[in-house]
Formats: structure tokens, C-alpha cells, sequence
DNA sequence: TTGCGTGCAAAGGTTTTGCATGGCA
DNA sequence: TGCCATGCAAAACCTTTGCACGCAA
């Protein structure tokens, strides 16, 4: 897909508007495509994935693929991270599945370092860090004591 | 697969023997069923995949999901290697989809920092910076020039 | 001999693609 | 009207699974 909207479609409306509702809340094309099934406004599976990849190449909405097995997720991120001097990250916990989002100076350095030292531009809106999360962390150690 | 191996076949065999010789290295079920064949020895693919989803379970190997286009990747990390200082970063490269390998210092000081500041404990074997590498920003310029 | 591991082929599932049609501008 | 987006169905893939057979112990 070319990654370029210029039409305005239903399709393209209904979906930005379902995935803006749900900021940070992770779901699979299939789950999107049951949605508007359930309310009678069928969106085609092709076209719900092409959507949901235009909207990660404009860095609307993140991608995660968790395993082989299952299928990918998608989650809105908004606009408001469009904004050079405020980039955010984000932090995917494996345990509990949350998304974490991060406006961290010294995780910008990154970039710098990746760019500078190993010739390599980071894209901060694709690129998600795995991980365990503080909750999950203190639960964990709960388990052990 | 019960994850327990009690026979030791030829095909277990030469299966370890190979991905202890390549340490680090990323291979595809597909590049490991190929390399035997062209040996003659073929190993059918799913021994393959039963095989080395046994040796992550047992933590001789990794396994890496990089995204949802191309197949699981597995690399051998041995048991001398659960040590922490020889960690290895994975990068993506958007355009041209190679897959980079980075051991660095400094980026190990990003695990430290989401650790004591964030409370996140990354994972860097699930973790992948997405972006573009050296090659395809060379070649960007170009394009522009 | 016992029963685990293998190989084949088929199934299972997700995501992509070709092409005719529909709909926005 | 021109052309992009959609939807359908098929294709393309990767990975898993069922089952009979072979082989290690």
C-alpha cells in the first residue's frame, strides 16, 4: 500500500474514530473487523489492515507482534506525539500485556547514539521496548516470597 | 511437544552440534532444513521446528519474532552465555528489512536507566529497534541528490 | 519390546495480493 | 470523469498436528 490517504472513505473514518476511542488499548484486525461486524458496518479484513499499516507508517498506531502464534496488535498512540521535541516511547509489558508510554530525555539519546556510533536511524514511533512492567515486577517478587 | 528429550537421534544431534558452531547467529527453521539438505542429510522441518522450540524451552537457544511478514528466527545462546555481559541488541532495518546485531555497552545502560527510573525491566531478546541502517540512508541521499 | 521421535502430508491461521467494482473529489 | 479505496477470494506463508513407521534404549 502506498501509505498515502487521500480520500476520505468510510472505511478510513469509522476506523480512526474506533482506534482514537480506545488510546492505548491493543487490538488484533480481527478484533477490529468483529467490532463493526457486531454493529452491522462490515469493514473488509484487507482493508482494515491496509488502514491500521497506513496508520503505523503515519505513527498514529503502534504495532506489536507478541508470538508466532498469535496475530499482531495494533494500538493508537495519537498525534500529539508527532511532535519532534516530545518523541515517545513506548514499553510493552509481556506480563500483563499494558502499554507504556515514555517522554524520557536520556531514552533520546538513544537515537543519537544509534545514528552516531552505528549508522542507524531509529524510528522511535515503530520501535517498541519488551519487557516487564513495575506491577508485574513487584507481583513476581511477591510470588517468590 | 513435551519439551523432555529421552532418545538421542541423529537428528537431535547434528541439530545441537550445528547451532552450538554458529553462536549468535540468527537462523530461520527454513536456513537450518536447507543447510542439511544441502549436506544430505536432510531433517524434516517439522523435527526442525520440534527440536529448537526444545532448546528455548531448555534456554540453549532464542527465538525472535521480528515481525509478522517474515518467519521466527533462533540463535544459539549456549549456557555459558545466560551471563549478563555479552547481551545482544537487535535492529531492523525498515527499508530493506536486514536484521543488525549490536553488542554495546552504552545501550546497556538504557536497560539500567528503564530499570531504575521506569521500573521496567527490558527484555532485550524481544526487544527490536526498528529504522533505517547505514546502507539504505546512503542510499536515500542519493535518491534525493 | 516399549514408546519416543521422525517424516509426511494436511490442516490451521494470519496476512497479502490481484482484480473488478464502488465511491470520493 | 478520473482515479483511489474497497471487498472478495485466492494465494502465499509459516507453523503446527495427526498418524504410521522407525529406531533408541
Amino acid at each position: 500500500m502506498d501509505n498515502k490517504s487521500k480520500y476520505t472513505t468510510r472505511q478510513k473514518k469509522e476506523l480512526e474514530e474506533y482506534m482514537e476511542t480506545i488510546p492505548g488499548v491493543h487490538v488484533t484486525a480481527a478484533q477490529v473487523r468483529d467490532y463493526f461486524r457486531a454493529q452491522g458496518k462490515d469493514i473488509g479484513t484487507a482493508t482494515i489492515y491496509r488502514q491500521l499499516e497506513r496508520m503505523v507508517s503515519e505513527g498514529l498506531v503502534s504495532k506489536y507482534i507478541i508470538d508466532s502464534k498469535s496475530s499482531a496488535c495494533f494500538a493508537y498512540i495519537g498525534e500529539s506525539e508527532h511532535v519532534q521535541d516530545s518523541v515517545c516511547f513506548h514499553c510493552k509489558c509481556e506480563k500483563c500485556g499494558r502499554l507504556i508510554h515514555l517522554h524520557c530525555e536520556e531514552l533520546e539519546t538513544i537515537q543519537e547514539h544509534l545514528m552516531k556510533t552505528h549508522r542507524f536511524a531509529l524510528d522511535p514511533l515503530r520501535t517498541v521496548f519488551y519487557g516487564i512492567c513495575e506491577d508485574c515486577l513487584t507481583k513476581e517478587q511477591d510470588d517468590i516470597e
